[in-house]
DNA sequence: CCCTATACATACATTCATGAATGTATCTTA
DNA sequence: TAAGATACATTCATGAATGTATGTATAGGG
């Protein structure tokens, strides 16, 4: 029906810009941060660079640094309800899967690149930075929380060891994509923190 | 004395290939992988492309590959020594300190853009897995002999999460550069798999 | 029914890295 | 000491990505 459609352009630009977000993260995933370049992402999303211009402004880092901010916003909120959901029951709550999940997501990649590239672009870093920080402060909150009832170790060792293990997974995983193998890596990592202070639910 | 100079050409080439590896190990870690330009490389030597291309060959990837390759041999011979010296007496070897160097290694840093950049990079991709097969082969060997006398856990996936931990952690470090941190976070993952089986020794 | 903003497409100038060719100086050996 | 090999420098053409500017069609309000 047409009724629908008193919003057609609103809905179209919402469109164009979904598209251009997942076309973003998969042309990193796939030819590398260096070779995501405006032409191909626009490619991907099966748009032109017009279509970038005006979404998301006229210079490469803009679009790169805006789907960052989607990502990690999203992460934030999926963070929010995974441990703020039931704070009573943590036990429920399934670590091995998400990070099992994670490692071989293409948006850990795309993060994994971007944090990398900004380590030598300033601008790039910078707006990163801010997104991070406001992001960082809420789901450090979630997370603490979460893991303050279960474990004596330190809060952000942990915190560190379950980012750098998850990243570091992921990074092998790309190019040895043996998810048995990576599995169970993720396990043995989790065993072994169970058996430290009973820090992490078993699943 | 003139006499030591009976060999000064080759001693010459040998001091410029030296100052080419490094440099190049340097300007990645430095500038990332797609901002390590063969100009760049060049400047931070202190010489001109003309010295890489004679050196090297006339594309990147041949001074990237084979920079690579002498890295990776560096590090399996370091490696045999490490883990190949006292057979008898494994206790003394130095896990945690090996892995605390590691993550802050800017040759660390270099492998993982490598790695990253081999993944979209076919050509790269295949001449690093020709040396890492090579490499990977012997070094299989040395940590096999070692750990299969310090744990029941599986020795791949005790191995993969070795790597996959201090990738990870010098991802992390390289933008937060907390060296207590990211120690404490080593020992925490250590403390935590001696628990798991006796698997590693404490130092 | 017009008119302006939105949403996107197209065109272009500039910059820059690459690959390749060629030039030059120093060493070495006979 | 002449010849050629080695080590490195310089130059140049090409292609590709970027940033920017301008063009066009459609939507929705007045």
């Amino acid at each position: 029906m047409a009724g629908d459609d008193t919003q057609a352009q609103e809905r179209r630009s919402a469109e164009t810009y979904g598209k251009l977000v997942t076309a973003t993260v998969n042309a990193v995933f796939e030819h590398g941060y260096a070779g995501a370049t405006m032409t191909v992402i626009a490619q991907t999303a099966g748009v032109t660079r017009g279509a970038i211009q005006h979404h998301f402004g006229d210079r490469r880092v803009d679009i790169i640094a805006r789907v960052t901010e989607h990502i990690l916003r999203e992460r934030q909120e999926a963070y929010a309800s995974f441990y703020g959901a039931s704070p009573a029951e943590g036990e429920t709550v399934d670590t091995r899967a998400a990070m099992k999940a994670a490692y071989r997501d293409p948006a850990t990649w795309f993060l994994i690149e971007v944090w990398i590239a900004s380590k030598s672009d300033p601008e790039l870093r910078d707006r990163v930075n801010t997104t991070l920080r406001e992001v960082n402060d809420r789901g450090d909150m979630d997370i603490a929380t979460h893991l303050s009832r279960l474990s004596d170790a330190d809060f952000r060792v942990l915190k560190y060891f379950f980012r750098s293990l998850t990243r570091g997974i992921a990074l092998e995983y790309s190019r040895k994509p043996d998810t048995a193998l990576f599995d169970a890596v993720v396990d043995m990592a989790l065993d072994a923190l169970e058996g430290l202070n009973g820090a992490v639910p078993k699943a």
